[in-house]
DNA sequence: TGCTTATATTGCAATATTCATATATAAAGA
DNA sequence: TCTTTATATATGAATATTGCAATATAAGCA
């Protein structure tokens, strides 16, 4: 063994918090959320339309992201608006994107390989 | 509304597709196991040891890895070595590097915050 | 103060994920 | 063939996540 038990927590830390992060994006809503956010921040009472979701669900949901420090809200009067922290995350739904490319497949194919890869539709 | 919904089914696709890509991502053995990878090849028996993990466990992540078409296994005799189908995803895990270093933290409050994150130990 | 609107939070049932045990499969050797 | 070794898969209990309905909070207005 190159690293005793005792001194690989930290790497394997690492990893918790690297999953913890990549938690965050690991829902359709969430990464529709981030989405649209890619032009400036958004008001809740706009995303609650433009994502189509109850209103609950959309305020857990930004409450996720907002805990694992994606984004933050801005109050204003009654509203609160949203905006991405860091934008490197776009970056990071980019370089994503580009691995499904590279994969050479395209939107249809993609959802018939999801419900192979879940055993079927849910 | 700029798209009646009927058409709003690609940009919800592809938010569902990203997310269970992500989803890969979203578990510290398996982020563990795409780290181990970085170097090139690995045996199964050996990643089990150096992850230090049961073996069904082991198994079992090296599936879903396998099923999101992260990672593939070539089997030589009685022994499967894995390796990383698109060297793309540690361009991903490096800009996720990038995210938490922009946040200015180590890895010791990163730990403190995934317990307030998740409230409180599990 | 009471009313309305916007957002957050709680409670809870449904669903999904994880991990270990046990079992299956498959290759190699005796 | 029987045995061993390597890996995969099934089963099931524990845990985590999700989304709706209901409720709470907080700001603005009558």
């Amino acid at each position: 063994m190159l690293r005793p038990k005792k001194h690989a927590s930290d790497a394997s830390a690492l990893a918790r918090f690297k999953s913890e992060f990549f938690k965050a994006l690991a829902h359709p809503l969430r990464i529709r959320i981030i989405d649209a956010l890619r032009d400036g921040e958004v008001g809740v009472n706009d995303l609650c339309e433009r994502l189509d979701v109850e209103q609950s669900t959309l305020s857990q949901q930004l409450a996720q992201l907002r805990s694992r420090n994606i984004v933050t809200g801005r109050k204003e009067g009654q509203n609160v608006y949203y905006s991405i922290r860091d934008r490197a995350i776009f970056r990071l739904l980019d370089v994503a994107k580009e691995v499904f490319n590279n994969q050479l497949i395209n939107v249809q194919d993609m959802l018939a390989q999801l419900e192979v890869a879940s055993g079927g539709p849910r």
